[in-house]
DNA sequence: ATTAATGTTCAGAA
DNA sequence: TTTCTGAACATTAA
């Protein structure tokens, strides 16, 4: 679930230390499980990059992207269950890359882990790097939106709402869980066709993907029941505690206090939803003959 | 002991 | 063109 406020915890933890440093090693982590997508091969990646300074820690949509002074940039795609870990790793096994830095003050090294292994580690030069996140292949970031990014969603896709805040090309940074936060805050409903909304149900939006991602971001993102997203300190998120409806199936509404929280599936993904903070969508397909009196 | 579910992205099919 | 499906993988709950 790192989605855009767990990547950014993860960039604000390990900038300040990771900054500057000049890089000793860069290497696979000696793994029990299947080796990392790691392009291109370590040994290229090694000799590419011993030597170069990190002059920049950033993110781009779900990315950590770390830039040399070669030019050259590590993209890191965390997907379900990548950490960009500063020390004290929940376990050894799942360690799946590391950097190490010239001199040692507090801390000597970055790490990867990723207990499923689904993260990808790219070494990009600078038209791969365009090629690869560039705007043609990622839409604004989510936190960037501005009204007229909104009104387009609109304009290119008739998908409901939930199915199209998940397409990267269209808004970068929004994943299932904060889809369903923003969307009940937004009091729109999930099902709502994204051509069909209204002026007004954009710019609350607008509004509310700001607010909850900027919460999500100050309390350093959600970590759920399965306790696997941690911050570059292996420490929890405290966000989750705040969800107003994401794995509250079947929970009283805790804003109107009238709904209950429903689970539906979307694009084969759990949508949580609030059918009295979010109406509509509620009608069966077939209206049998229902004159107007 | 199987099976389903999880949640992100991409390739390939409808 | 747009939308949908399945696969990549490890782990846990049912």
């Amino acid at each position: 679930m790192p989605e855009l406020p767990e990547v950014e915890t993860m960039v604000r933890g390990i900038a300040p230390v990771v900054t500057g440093r000049v890089v000793r090693s860069a290497k696979p982590c000696r793994c029990r499980y299947r080796p990392l997508s790691i392009v291109p091969s370590p040994s290229v990646i090694a000799r590419r990059t011993k030597g170069t300074t990190l002059v920049s820690v950033y993110r781009r949509a779900k990315r950590v992207v770390l830039e040399l002074s070669s030019g050259d940039r590590f993209v890191i795609e965390p997907r379900m269950t990548g950490l960009m870990l500063l020390s004290d790793p929940p376990d050894r096994e799942h360690l799946r890359f590391e950097w190490r830095f010239e001199d040692g003050e507090d801390y000597t090294g970055l790490w990867f882990w990723d207990r499923r292994g689904l993260g990808t580690i790219r070494l990009f030069d600078r038209d791969e790097f365009e090629r690869s996140l560039g705007s043609h292949k990622l839409g604004p970031d989510a936190l960037l939106m501005t009204v007229e990014d909104w009104k387009k969603i609109g304009e290119r896709t008739r998908r409901p709402i939930k199915v199209a805040l998940l397409d990267q090309k269209l808004v970068a940074g929004i994943g299932n869980l904060y889809a369903s936060e923003i969307l009940h805050l937004a009091n729109v409903n999930p099902q709502t066709s994204a051509s069909s909304l209204t002026a007004r149900q954009l710019k609350r939006l607008r509004e509310s993907t700001q607010t909850v991602l900027e919460t999500a971001i100050r309390y350093e993102g959600s970590t759920l029941g399965d306790g696997t997203y941690r911050n570059a300190l292996n420490q929890a998120g405290q966000y989750q505690n705040a969800h107003k409806v994401y794995d509250r199936a079947d929970e009283v509404c805790m804003t109107c206090h009238e709904g209950t929280i429903i689970r539906m599936v979307q694009a084969q993904r759990s949508t949580f939803y609030c059918p009295v903070c979010q109406p509509g969508r509620t009608l069966s397909p077939t209206r049998s003959g229902r004159g107007l009196g």
